[in-house]
DNA sequence: GTCTATATCGTGATAGAC
DNA sequence: GTCTATCACGATATAGAC
């Protein structure tokens, strides 16, 4: 995003793998046993070295979620058959990613819980674009006819947010809860009322 | 719940007192910068003295939130009028317990995400707990015909926790959500699909 | 039973050498 | 651009005072 370092290929490559690392710590130890001692030595380099790239600890936890945001907007954007499709299967995709799972919830309640975190207005913005793209996906399902129309469009968003989020905590103690299975429940529920049932 | 130490009444009152100040001061710096120290400094002990009555800080913490429990279990009892008023009166409770809402996003999620976590089997036994209790609050409406009977029950018992917990997060990152409203929102979305609509 | 003093070790961050 | 050295501060273990 901000990459602290010039555009020479080897800075660039070595922020790469320190993200890489990062993430591998973090899935191994979790986000607050995660240390950049540890990081730095897998990637062959010092605790300052590592902070020559990522300002401080939570910058690089923070850019490793950012990079991911980025990396997922292809499979959320491919919603079929039904317009939330994408969004499952993100969720579906979460199982396979263990360490990102852990990061984010960790840090982001770290972060939404202390208002001068410097990751607080980082969240604050992740969770407006994915209420913009949520209310995006049920309007053009109320559109198509799939799903109802009495209920509060953005308390609606805010609960399929919030279902996810919620149910990565309970998927982590139990990997049988199927999330995406889980919030498809709730999509079910949004069915319209009239006939057709 | 195990108490280290005898039944002296100066040493129960001391091991309340720390309970009660380690909650403020993670309220005041979240969990994961709350320090021993800190609540050893505002409680008049060292740190040592601290660990005398709570063995390590991850037990002071999933102290005060198992205190917390106990004493919730009254409001989620009072479910007036309706099966679910219990449970939304809890989360409407929590907006006035910043710093508790604080210490169980930042430390279920902490403790979810390690296998190995000292609390682990703490949430993993308390998210039991809460799922019994709600499907007897979904069982009682679905008896009294106030909601449907056409869903996953143990399916939407997880959402409704899964919900609270997300928006949790979203709460404390802009406290205009109404945690309880959105959790009322999902409920009546279970409404009986039959006549009566 | 209650608590302090002390020591060890690990942490993130920084300054400045190379 | 990367290192070494160092800082201030944290949790925790032990020994023992009272």
């Amino acid at each position: 995003m901000t990459p602290r370092t010039g555009t020479y290929a080897k800075g660039l490559a070595k922020r790469a793998e320190i993200l890489a690392v990062g993430l591998e710590v973090v899935a191994e130890n979790g986000c607050r046993r995660a240390t950049v001692r540890e990081i730095a030595a897998r990637v062959g380099l010092t605790a300052a070295g590592v902070v020559h790239y990522f300002e401080s600890r939570e910058e690089l936890f923070q850019e490793i979620l950012a990079a991911r945001d980025d990396r997922d907007r292809e499979i959320f954007e491919d919603k079929q058959p039904r317009p939330i499709d994408g969004y499952l299967r993100l969720l579906e995709h979460n199982t396979r990613v263990r360490g990102l799972v852990q990061l984010y919830a960790e840090y982001s309640a770290e972060a939404a819980g202390w208002a001068e975190h410097p990751s607080r207005v980082f969240f604050q913005e992740r969770f407006d674009q994915l209420r913009a793209d949520l209310t995006a996906v049920v309007q053009a399902a109320q559109a198509d006819g799939s799903i109802g129309r009495d209920f509060d469009v953005p308390a609606v968003v805010n609960l399929l947010i919030a279902a996810a989020d919620g149910l990565q905590v309970q998927w982590m103690l139990d990997h049988r809860i199927d999330m995406s299975a889980h919030v498809d429940q709730l999509w079910r529920l949004l069915a319209p009322r009239t006939a057709s049932e």
